[in-house]
RNA sequence: UCGGCGGUAGCUCAGUGGUAGAGCGAUCGGCUGUUAACCGAUUGGUCGCAGGUUCGAAUCCUGCCCGCCGAGCCA
């Protein structure tokens, strides 16, 4: 490989990281990294520059480089992979306020008719291409938000005394019994399924450790082709035991700000990238959300002109109806037993209603916590697996948790993103995931 | 599974019975401060697939495929 140039040592004290060019106004700095834009003229070129910390602009002159060196920086193609060695130079025309003034430029690799040029592109010839888009502007920041989300998430439970507590991802029997999950051959054997849920799991994790939380992948094999689904996301999964419903919607409440003030402190100009306003982020952080009962959640919809029967579940209009209530999420407690899962606990002075909630984000992105507390009365969960007609066999160990020292506790799952599409304002699920699963689209 | 919309140049789209179009991109040339730069030239096609109606179909009809949005279900 005689033709690829030689690279800067690893140690090289003048390699820097766009990110960082701020903290190094004057120095003589290499950067390496990709060309996403080139715009020139006879004697000077405007090399923008991308390093995968962040985004510069390098301004390479025909009297600073030379004519060779110039003409070869005007043959350089998008995605052309660079080393630059230049002087970092305050400049309140770039967008940064940094820009590179380059001595030198060395193309370690072409561009190759890279495809998503800078021009509109529609969701499909995006989504063929993911494995590129990720290079981009805004896939760069809302990664970047992820990340943040995804390690405030183990922060937050950490400083309260949580375990991390992983559940399986194969599964002997569903959760819940509506849902449809995918289900996956295990030798010609017992039929084995894709976790749906780790709660039960975790359950089995508070009653061990008193606080656990479980946060993997999660799949979901129904048909569902909106912006709020994918067949595979991140769920977060608390259980504490000793726990009750009240403390449940504080400790929601607690987490859903502390990712919001998070991504506030960390990702300040990731979401001014992204355009997005970072009020209700700025309201989520303070806490202090609106909580309606199911009752009250019903009367609501009614006056917006959704007349619902009492038991009916709320459809994503309904959603959408009660979450614009807020500048900040929206929980919906006391639902209707008959409407709910088997596992939740009913309030002792009217069984038709379970100790639960659901959290409902504003501007449309539907619900992003389900919570409840969960029932520990033996008679009383033996009694909802029949109704629900769920196999007894399969659920022995979870009734073991009741038959030896039981007690009250509660936990809660969310949906990690649909948080993250609400906070940075994406158009869809699959903006939020490097490599989304759905329906129509398991490629690349 | 159901409903609505769509599939035309590399990309985004216009074209509703009579010669296949535009902008952007790409390529070449010009320009010393550009930010989706600008100016000039060049390059561009299995009109989703199959069948039918017609003198003639991107356009009308039938079937199929694929995608988008939504419903249901859910986080």
């Amino acid at each position: 490989m005689s033709d690829v140039p030689a690279l800067p040592d690893a140690d090289d004290p003048r390699l820097a990281r766009i990110a960082d060019l701020p903290d190094r106004v004057g120095e003589a700095v290499l950067l390496r990294g990709w060309v996403t834009g080139l715009r020139s003229s006879g004697k000077i070129a405007f090399v923008q520059l991308r390093d995968g910390s962040g985004f510069v602009q390098a301004v390479v002159t025909k009297d600073g480089v030379g004519d060779d060196a110039f003409d070869a920086v005007r043959e350089l193609d998008q995605e052309a992979a660079v080393v630059v060695s230049g002087t970092v130079k305050d400049d309140p025309r770039a967008p940064s306020g940094v820009e590179l003034n380059a001595d030198g430029l060395t193309a370690v690799a072409p561009g190759r008719s890279y495809p998503i040029t800078p021009k509109e592109h529609g969701v499909d010839f995006l989504a063929e291409r993911r494995h590129l888009h990720l290079r981009h502007r805004t896939p760069f920041a809302i990664l970047r938000i992820r990340d943040t989300m995804e390690r405030a998430v183990h922060d937050f439970f950490r400083e309260r005394g949580f375990l991390r507590f992983d559940a399986p991802f194969f599964m002997p029997t569903a959760v819940e019994g509506t849902t449809n999950l995918f289900e996956i051959d295990l030798f010609g054997e017992d039929a084995a399924y894709l976790s749906q849920s780790g709660q039960l799991y975790a359950e089995a994790g508070a009653l061990a450790f008193g606080a656990v939380y479980t946060f993997g992948p999660t799949f979901r094999a129904e048909k569902s082709k909106t912006r709020r689904h994918l067949l595979e996301f991140w769920m977060v999964e608390p259980e504490v035991a000793w726990l009750d419903h009240d403390g449940n919607v504080a400790l929601q409440e607690a987490f859903v700000a502390y990712l919001a003030g998070r991504v506030l402190e960390e990702r300040r100009d990731e979401l001014a990238m992204l355009e997005r306003d970072p009020a209700p982020l700025e309201a989520t952080a303070s806490g202090g959300f609106l909580r309606l009962t199911y009752d009250e959640a019903l009367a609501k919809l009614a006056e917006a002109g959704h007349d619902l029967a009492w038991g009916d579940d709320f459809g994503a209009p309904h959603e959408t109806v009660l979450g614009s209530l807020s500048d900040r999420p929206v929980f919906v407690e006391a639902w209707p037993t008959k409407a709910k899962a088997f596992y939740m606990e009913p309030y002792p002075d009217d069984p038709t209603r379970v100790k639960n909630a659901d959290l409902i984000a504003p501007e449309g992105y539907g619900e992003i916590i389900g919570g409840s507390e969960r029932i520990h009365d033996l008679a009383l969960l033996e009694e909802r697996i029949r109704e629900h007609a769920l196999p007894a066999e399969a659920f022995q160990w979870y009734l073991d948790l009741r038959r030896h020292g039981s007690v009250p506790h509660a936990g809660f799952g969310m949906g990690l993103e649909r948080v993250l599409a609400w906070f940075t304002g994406a158009h869809h699920l699959r903006d939020v995931v490097p490599f989304p699963r759905m329906l129509t689209r398991m490629y690349p």
